[in-house]
DNA sequence: AATCGATTGAAACGCCTGTTTGACACCCTC
DNA sequence: GAGGGTGTCAAACAGGCGTTTCAATCGATT
């Protein structure tokens, strides 16, 4: 049934460059694809035009290979859209705009074909022990970050518990378009898909909902007013 | 390589009903834990104690048994955790309250050994020809209640495609408690993922945050207040 | 009791898997 | 030009895969 598949053609295969790092970014969108047990050395092999042989001898084995290819995968994913970073004197609400904008281009990957991100998803699912470093080095630094912007967000009125779960409601918004987003296409009509995957859009309302919920920005329903309401941001 | 993994014991195997339904039985956790791909004829036979042939000769190929094993966890999901259902007059706010709790406890699996929800998401993450059915049959259900729910809290001051993204905000993030737990656990300290993947706890967050973004309860954060804040709920 | 369709069982069918082998070509050093 | 790592290759290895075969068994009907 594998042999039916389609290899995906890949840019490595008349690339000249390091075979290791050929095999590497083969390995990444086939990873990606089947996940770890359906991923097969042959077919990375032939992505990468390179014999079978080449994965043992310079990953020693298949999950040795794996382990490199996700933590490839993350570094790669880093350098390509980078942390924000900004200025002193910015409002921590344009922060959280600009953080939510960051995490789902970054997720979307509107960049790049997201092959990066499909591998990490996989590893966040179904954690192997591949995932610990990129919880270490991926994940958790981005995560903090957010923190420190509902922190100063909240100017100090949230525990950091409190800050964890806001934070936490935030991610999982994006994380749900990214991990899910055949499903979320299927429940919504044909003329609004495009604006639930686009990162502008998405971005404006995942930020307003969490300034709303945290008393900084108006309420998306006006309804039953009960409380009083200044239009801000 | 898989011939090493144990297969998991199973009430299949002593139970005496159609062959059938313990062939079912069995497929349903094993291909939640490893994937259609991965997962094999062989172990799934050995833990319903049939015959290898007898796969074939009921369902007529592996794939189609893995799309009776979809349609079964999801029916039997359903079955164990049935829709809430209120009488007339119930605050829309409790609504949602419970809404979210009855949806948490479906994802969290706190009535049972949650492999159908694994093999669920599974079907969401990537999903293959069993997906539409069961969007069809279980999730636009769920998410048409949702959306019943937040029009009432709204009173008609959100357009469709505004409560459709309200309710996939709140769905998110009960997504990424099931979907990622294990990645959530590794985020916060030690002490506190008891209560992030209980479902009381969490349950209680999500319908505060969403009421505090909808307007109709007190923000999560009071220290600027751009609104005046009356306690409710 | 004989018969016939439905069901089960052990064994085998190709094919594909990850990994290893051993021969061959290359390039740098002596 | 001889030597010795280094890299590459086709071929083979043992084993697992989904599926098929066909004889044996069962239970109800004739």
């Amino acid at each position: 049934m594998a042999s039916q598949r389609p290899v995906l053609p890949s840019l490595a295969a008349v690339d000249p460059r390091d075979p290791r790092v050929r095999i590497l970014s083969a390995a990444g969108p086939e990873f990606a694809e089947h996940g770890y047990e359906a991923a097969t050395v042959r077919d990375i092999c032939t992505a990468a035009g390179v014999n079978v042989a080449a994965v043992n001898y310079y990953f020693g084995d298949k999950k040795r290979l794996y382990i490199e290819s996700v933590k490839h995968a993350h570094e790669e994913r880093l350098r390509r859209v980078p942390h924000p970073e900004w200025p002193p004197g910015i409002p921590a609400t344009v922060k959280l705009h600009d953080f939510v904008e960051n995490t789902l281009e970054r997720m979307l990957g509107l960049t790049q074909p997201p092959w990066q991100v499909r591998l990490m998803m996989r590893e966040v699912i179904h954690p192997t022990e591949a995932c610990r470093e990129l919880v270490e080095g991926y994940i958790r630094p981005h995560f903090a970050m957010l923190v420190a912007i509902l922190d100063e967000l909240a100017d100090g009125t949230l525990s950091e518990p409190e800050l964890r779960r806001v934070g936490l409601s935030i991610i999982g918004q994006c994380f749900l378009y990214r991990a899910a987003g055949g499903v979320v296409s299927m429940l919504v009509p044909p003329d609004e898909i495009e604006a639930l995957h686009s990162r502008q859009p998405l971005a404006d309302h995942v930020t307003r909902y969490a300034l709303a919920a945290l008393g900084l920005g108006p309420p998306l329903a006006t309804s039953k007013p009960v409380h009083s309401v200044k239009d801000s941001l």
